[in-house]
RNA sequence: GCCGGAGUGGCGAAAUUGGUAUACGCACUAGACUCAAAAUCUAGCGGGCAUUAGCCCAUGUCGGUUCGAGUCCGACCUCCGGCACCA
């Protein structure tokens, strides 16, 4: 056996052993308490970046810790194969698209399986592949039938250059990618799935997963859905049928409103639009426009609109109060019109302060409310968003803001002119899509029975092989007739199919269930199957995943559990967000791209601190700057090169060590190497021990079972027993870190641990049999917690240790149970403070009681010197920790 | 803009959840080994003043609560994620 470590060798050697016996294929299995351990599947983009390998080690070390205490772990992966990039390479480069897919599917395969993750590969899936999306189709049929699927008229990005449709993406600043041309808003029907209808369970259920959830998750998820309980109002329209119907929260404010604003597209304005003098008309249709434009984020719109000369009355005050046009109100939110209080609302006042519109303060706090109350106006400096008592609006003066909205809103309600609602922000799911590469929705159209759903038995609706790829016009998929030529299901006559396809969140929001049962051919899977699997234990993704994809994976399992498919109403758990791993990027201004350091020269200080950057080709100046990996084209470091230059085992070891899984992680390579001597320290040290701890020696019981009797028997050297106390609390701490998720530190702590193996300074040779024990424990536990971290060497190991290459799961070894006593130091230092800073130690016993503290403490010397001539005032004493001495 | 986070040495970070700030590692410096280099080992490594065994300052900024604050509260600054067609 070669006793140079050559990462290359043994990771080869061990992936080989793992596929040939099947080591990480799950079955069901009765007897074991199962363990669901799931990461978010990738985009076959073709090439892995540092993203992935943070996410997919996270998962890895989760399965094999869960594989050592006797889970049965179910540990699956796959790809979310449908999206843009492989419409766009056909597009650009004129290759098919899914050949381009299985390609980077086969690239991305090695590269997952060169870093040994422990997949059960036999349930690998692929969302482009027809015995996949075929249940997309399903469950799109099944919600037709339930009421939740439904078409509905909807804007899109519209090129009028290209005559084709843009994704956000492709739209972004308000331009098309492919010929720049200023985008439009269009209008077309589109297929919809009722989320809303499971908002308030949306909401509800959470109370099922809060403990195993972010708390940030689920807060973003709750103001997404965004709850509001308020009331519907409506405001007549003087010398005129119409009514205007509002949504507020803030009944109580009502007084306050001084206009009511409009979308330009409401039917109020629609209707009158022809009576309205030309400047008005002008505002209006530039207010549309502007609103159909696409926009940045981050652009700040400022609040622009238009008094149409129309009034409104309300319907409390009788008061005549004129009807705006704005630009911050949007006929697809609410009702498309909201009454402006500018007095108590943010947005609202910026509005009034903008057009000098008067500004009235209804709503007080309880302590000003006399002066409030006499006063005719204020000269409020900014809205007033808090609840409080009313003045300023007649019979409801002095109540509270609370009773106001209950009372008020009964008013309205009795009065005939408003009634109490809940609302939620969410808006329901539109899936679809005008493009080539995804799940065909599987509606025919028909001249005489309209749209007509495929039967359940001619499921899948294939893709073509092949289609027009241009970029420009209709969706590549309406360009080829065989697709679109059919017949109607229902009559028989000459039909159109459907050529819209489905958003690949589709795809993701069921793929988990698909693991259980991945070759199913009849169901989506089969429900004892998944009902044994599900719910996933631990789910783990990016936090840029945090609403979208978290929400519709709930609300489709909510779904199958109504379709009786499923016994449970929440997918995962537990959820583990990690932090972005960004590259260390460089912006050029003027070439308005991001470049990687490869093509930079970067300045430094003599600490190394980044002063700035040029581009070395011409010397330009570059802003230092970060980029998300996997969202630029540019990828920043290739884990392939680091696999071959580092070993597995040390990228994943370090890309677990760098910081905690929950942060951001600005990639770089420098500390890798730190991973790589570890690896090498506990390798050697493995080695000078080998020939007596390995089954050769046989004097103190074979190496691959290690009996308590015998660990307990032992009479133990001072240092021995020092290594043994710091074997076992390394093991205590590790185990909490793993059930905590943190799995940074332990790295840290098995460093330590392999430290304090160097600081035993006993000799092989001269070591006696209690001295083995105490180094074998050490070196057997210290392997088993590495191995989810750095299987290949901690495999390889193992068998040096044991002499046996059975494997470790295979063996099973379980991971290591720590011995309170054994870890437990006899003696401990405590902080003497005086006023609270520190200002002597003191070693004593770990068993001290709070009393013999106390004295020790004031006794002392360097305590003393601080408190003589002073009053202790008192004495804080906490045991095994510290005491502080209080004086004046 | 709206929603959610983060900020600790030259760098990645740790801190038993209110109790010794800087564990572990990277980089760096010096020494040992070597013809030499690499590797390895030993020591040092927040800042300042003393260079002794001591003192003062430091966890983005400002303020507050507390015997005691990186941790809790308030305001601000900077950076990051999401915003419904990127996945």
């Amino acid at each position: 056996m070669d006793e140079k470590y050559f990462a290359q060798k043994i990771e080869k050697k061990w992936q080989t052993r793992w596929a040939a016996r099947s080591t990480f294929e799950a079955k069901i299995d009765d007897q074991k308490e199962k363990f669901y351990c799931l990461e978010m599947l990738p985009y076959p983009s073709g090439k892995l970046h540092m993203g992935h390998v943070r996410n997919y080690s996270i998962g890895d070390v989760l399965s094999w810790y869960k594989r050592l205490q006797g889970f049965n772990v179910l540990h699956p992966i796959g790809w979310d194969s449908f999206g843009q990039p492989a419409e766009q390479a056909a597009i650009k480069q004129g290759v098919n698209p899914r050949e381009w897919t299985e390609n980077n599917i086969d690239e991305m395969r090695k590269q997952l399986q060169s870093l040994g993750f422990s997949y059960d590969w036999s349930r690998e899936i692929a969302a482009h592949r027809p015995e996949y999306y075929k249940f997309d189709q399903w469950f799109f049929l099944q919600m037709l039938e339930m009421g939740l699927a439904y078409r509905k008229d909807s804007e899109v990005n519209w090129c009028p250059q290209c005559q084709t449709t843009l994704s956000n993406e492709q739209a972004s600043g308000g331009v098309c990618w492919r010929c720049g041309s200023q985008v439009e808003k269009q209008m077309r029907p589109q297929w919809f799935l009722r989320i809303t209808n499971y908002a308030e369970e949306l909401l509800q259920d959470m109370s099922q997963i809060e403990d195993g959830w972010a708390e940030r998750v689920l807060t973003m998820q709750r103001n997404w859905i965004n709850k509001s309980k308020g009331a519907f109002v409506e405001f007549r329209v003087q010398s005129s049928e119409f009514r205007v119907k509002v949504f507020t929260t803030r009944i109580d404010t009502i007084f306050g409103a001084n206009s009511i604003v409009v979308a330009p597209e409401h039917p109020l304005i629609l209707e009158n639009f022809d009576s309205f003098s030309d400047g008005v008309r002008t505002k209006i249709k530039e207010i549309k426009v502007e609103q159909a434009t696409p926009k940045d984020y981050d652009e700040e719109s400022e609040k622009d609109g238009v008094d149409t000369g129309l009034k409104a009355v309300n319907p409390f005050s009788n008061e005549e109060i004129p009807i705006w046009v704005g630009n911050y109100v949007m006929m697809s939110y609410g009702t498309g019109a909201v009454m402006s209080v500018p007095g108590h609302d943010e947005r609202d006042f910026e509005f009034a302060k903008k057009f000098d519109l008067p500004i009235r303060q209804v709503i007080s706090e309880p302590h000003l409310v006399h002066e409030h109350h006499t006063m005719q106006s204020l000269g409020l400096e900014q809205a007033f968003t808090a609840k409080g008592i009313l003045v300023h609006s007649d019979y409801w003066n002095g109540k509270e803001s609370k009773d106001a909205i209950k009372e008020m809103t009964h008013h309205a309600e009795t009065h005939g002119f408003g009634e109490g609602a809940t609302t939620y922000r969410l808006r329901d799911w539109g899936i679809s899509r005008q493009r080539f590469w995804g799940a065909p929705i599987p509606i025919v159209y028909c001249d005489s029975c309209g749209a007509i759903p495929v039967a359940m038995d001619d499921l899948p609706v294939e893709l073509p092989d092949s289609a027009p790829f241009t970029g420009i016009g209709e969706s590549p998929l309406a360009k080829v007739d065989d697709f679109v030529n059919t017949t109607c299901p229902k009559c028989g006559e000459p039909a159109k199919r459907e050529t819209d396809t489905m958003d690949t969140f589709v795809d993701s929001s069921w793929y988990y269930f698909r693991y259980c049962d991945p070759h199913n051919s009849s169901m989506p899977f089969a429900s004892d199957v998944v009902n044994y699997w599900m719910p996933v234990d631990q789910y783990i993704g990016g936090i840029d995943h945090a609403v979208m994809h978290l929400l519709y994976t709930r609300f489709w399992t909510k779904v199958s559990n109504e379709l009786g498919l499923v016994e449970f109403t929440e997918p995962a758990k537990r959820l583990l967000t990690q932090g972005m791993v960004v590259a260390e990027s460089f912006y050029s201004k003027e070439k308005e791209t991001y470049v990687f350091p490869d093509d930079v020269t970067i300045e430094r200080d003599e600490s190394g601190k980044v002063l700035g950057a040029k581009l070395a080709e011409d010397g330009s100046r570059l802003r230092v700057a970060v980029e998300k990996m996997g969202k630029s084209k540019l990828n920043g470091v290739d884990p392939n090169d680091m696999i071959s230059i580092y070993g597995a085992d040390a990228v994943r070891t370090f890309s677990m060590f760098a910081a905690p899984v929950e942060n951001e992680l600005v990639w770089q390579e420098t500390g890798i190497d730190g991973a790589v001597r570890f690896i090498q320290r506990v390798w050697r040290y493995v080695y000078k021990w080998k020939d007596v701890i390995g089954k050769s020696n046989d004097r103190i019981g074979a190496g691959g079972s290690e009996s308590a009797d015998l660990l307990k028997a032992a009479r133990y050297s001072d240092s021995a027993k020092k290594l043994r106390q710091k074997t076992h609390q390394t093991i205590k701490r590790i185990s909490e870190n793993f059930e905590s998720g943190q799995f940074n530190i332990p790295v840290a702590a098995l460093m330590e641990l392999s430290n304090a193996m160097y600081e035993f300074k006993v000799d092989p040779e001269a070591a006696d049999d209690s001295d083995i024990i105490a180094v074998r424990e050490a070196c057997k536990s210290l392997i088993l917690m590495f191995a989810p971290y750095a299987p290949h060497v901690s495999e390889e190991l193992w068998e040096v240790v044991t002499g046996s290459d059975i494997g470790i799961l295979e063996s099973g070894a379980r991971f290591p149970i720590a011995d309170e006593k054994v870890a437990k130091e006899d003696e401990i230092e405590i902080v003497v403070q005086v006023n609270g800073k520190v200002r002597a130690r003191i070693i004593t016993s770990s068993e001290a009681s709070k009393e013999e503290l106390q004295k020790l403490a004031i006794q002392d010397k360097k305590i003393t010197e601080y408190t003589d001539g002073k009053e202790i005032v008192k004495i804080i004493v906490v045991p095994g920790r510290l005491v502080n001495v209080v004086v004046k």
